[in-house]
DNA sequence: CCAGAAACCGACCAAGTTGACTGTTTAGGG
DNA sequence: CCCTAAACAGTCAACTTGGTCGGTTTCTGG
């Protein structure tokens, strides 16, 4: 009784697997079915588990739901920060900052965060648990960016600003990308939320140059 | 038998009110039910009607869903041109649309609409009757806020290049808002998108003035 | 080696959802 | 007034989904 109450009992790797799968599938079905169409059922053919070992480590779908907004967070950061470090001194820090921003609204991932986002409107439980998971990763985002940028402090009001605005407007065009694929318009929206983004920063799209 | 297939019979009052009252049922399950929640049961509900007048109505699921699309267009065009209609010779034309613009995603009406249309993105039908109506309102939306920034061509690539940066700024806002409640937030983003949109119509905040 | 716990399995069950079906009421033309 | 069809009502069966439960296998410490 010890054990099952011991918060240091490492988890038997077979285990660790099992539950990566099982998160993974989650987060696979959230993708290409939706949110509607993510059931448990579905999550454990997709994962190639049975029953059992789904309702083993995630007792309900609650959960589950909830461990796999943690997980998708965690992939997202870690997908982040790999693009960031792929970027060697860009030519225009301006111009790659946002890319790389934008580049995080339009994988895969992001389509699986919208279904919670939109799904946590009316499910206090997911709600709370995703507002703390964005918060983080925002914080993370702001960080990296910054230092892509070479901007000295990421809390800096100017910055925060500009970045909210560029970040909004991603996160709109994304939304409309989920339903229009239309490459050249994406192109288009970039170009011009980077000129914007380099206008608020201080009026002059040079200053974060070498 | 004739009469089943003539088109030009009319729908009886009675009728027509009953499909108004479905439709809104099932809107309003949207906004505060979600997506996943609006089921049948839950629409005839809010309806007050049964099961049999749903059925009659609506033979599927499906079909009540693509008219609910129709329906929420209609109601969200209605709803837009109303708030139009109340703008008075603004003091500042700019601000007036875009804060027109803005009072589009912030109502009930946008969250119906965003569950819409990320279940679309797993849904080729309601896609398909979704982009259509969503087109519609965009060219609605464009000629409308032309008007009241007194802009003789609503196709004006300025113009339409602006207003779509606004749109997808405020979009993603609003997706923001869903989960995300400040109204000091809200404004200050309205206020700088307004900027931003000024500025790119011509480099000239004064020019829509009188 | 072996006891016990964790990991895993798959059949089963209760609740909920959809839409099909039969019967009843209401409207409107002849 | 009457007769037909539309409008509406309420029940039912098939299916899906989430969760339970007893049993089995695989580790791991002693």
């Amino acid at each position: 009784m010890a054990a099952a109450d011991a918060p240091n009992v490492p988890l038997q790797q077979r285990a660790l697997r099992t539950r990566a799968k099982i998160l993974d599938a989650t987060v696979e079905s959230l993708v290409d079915d939706g949110y509607t169409a993510t059931t448990t059922a579905r999550v454990q053919e997709l994962a190639g588990v049975s029953r059992g070992a789904l309702i083993h480590h995630f007792p309900s779908k609650q959960e589950l739901l909830m461990d796999a907004v943690a997980h998708l967070a965690v992939r997202r950061g870690r997908w982040f920060t790999e693009q960031a470090a792929r970027l060697e001194s860009p030519p225009d820090r301006c111009a790659a900052g946002m890319g790389l921003l934008w580049s995080t609204m339009s994988g895969p991932l992001f389509a699986a965060a919208t279904e919670l986002w939109v799904a946590a409107r009316t499910d206090d439980t997911l709600r709370d648990a995703l507002v703390v998971h964005e918060r983080r990763l925002g914080v993370e985002a702001r960080t990296v960016i910054a230092e892509v940028l070479a901007e000295p402090d990421p809390e800096d009001p100017t910055f925060r600003a500009a970045l909210d605005h560029a970040l909004q407007t991603f996160r709109g065009a994304a939304l409309t990308a989920l339903l229009r694929d239309d490459a050249r318009w994406e192109r288009h929206m970039v170009r011009v939320t980077t000129e914007t983004f380099c206008q608020m920063m201080d009026h002059d799209p040079q200053r974060t140059r070498p």
